[in-house]
DNA sequence: CCTGCGATCGTCT
DNA sequence: GACGATCGCAGGA
């Protein structure tokens, strides 16, 4: 069942990210359907995080904004000139939260076409077990920032079991060394023993 | 296992 | 002019 319902993504950004574990992320490429499961997750909040693109140091306009959007948006940016990062707007609207989707395990027909253009060690897993090559393997860009993923067709996520705690795994984010105390934040989580998850 | 580095470009100083 | 919520590769322990 797709995820319509806006009050699901209306939580804090840390209660969002391990709730969207296990989430299936849905991706409509012109009309063909690409489906990866959510298996890793980092909580960033603008008021209290120097991590987050939106926290009163970072002078970034546009970034605040798409992270002020209300629970369900998309917030996308260009990483290192050359990947994009994907990530959901949480809480409310006004209130700049958002989850980076770090890594996926894709299923279904896709994966199959993947491995057999790019990989020429087959491990297919290796398109989506990072937040730059995911939207890479997504076809996720600019395009679809502010995007609300609670109507668009484009791109959503269906609804899945929620996971018990003793299967997710918490840990600090990664690559944020410039954020000070804040880099210790447990904030970082993913499913135990996925193989798809981009670093122990 | 680890560390270092280049690619590449929109945004901010 | 500097830098970054990344990635793949090279080289050393």
């Amino acid at each position: 069942m797709r995820i319509t319902d806006p009050n699901f993504f209306m939580v804090s950004a840390d209660e969002l990210a391990p709730k969207i574990l296990g989430k299936i992320l849905v991706r409509n490429i012109n009309g063909q359907l690409i489906k990866v499961k959510i298996v890793e997750t980092e909580a960033y909040d603008g008021k209290i995080d120097r991590a987050c693109h939106a926290h009163l140091e970072n002078k970034s306009r546009w970034k605040a904004a798409a992270l002020s959007n209300r629970g369900g948006c998309t917030y996308i940016y260009l990483i290192y000139g050359m990947y994009y990062c994907f990530n959901i707007a949480s809480s409310l609207k006004g209130d700049p939260q958002g989850v980076l989707i770090r890594a996926a395990e894709p299923l279904g027909h896709h994966t199959i076409q993947v491995t057999s253009l790019h990989d020429k060690n087959k491990k297919f897993h290796y398109y989506t077990n990072g937040p730059g090559k995911l939207c890479r393997a997504l076809n996720i860009d600019i395009s679809l920032n502010h995007v609300d993923l609670t109507t668009s067709n484009l791109i959503y996520l269906e609804d899945q079991p929620e996971l018990s705690k003793d299967e997710i795994v918490i840990t600090k984010r990664i690559n944020i060394d410039y954020a000070g105390n804040d880099k210790d934040r447990l904030w970082r989580f993913y499913i135990k023993n996925n193989p798809f998850v981009s670093r122990k």
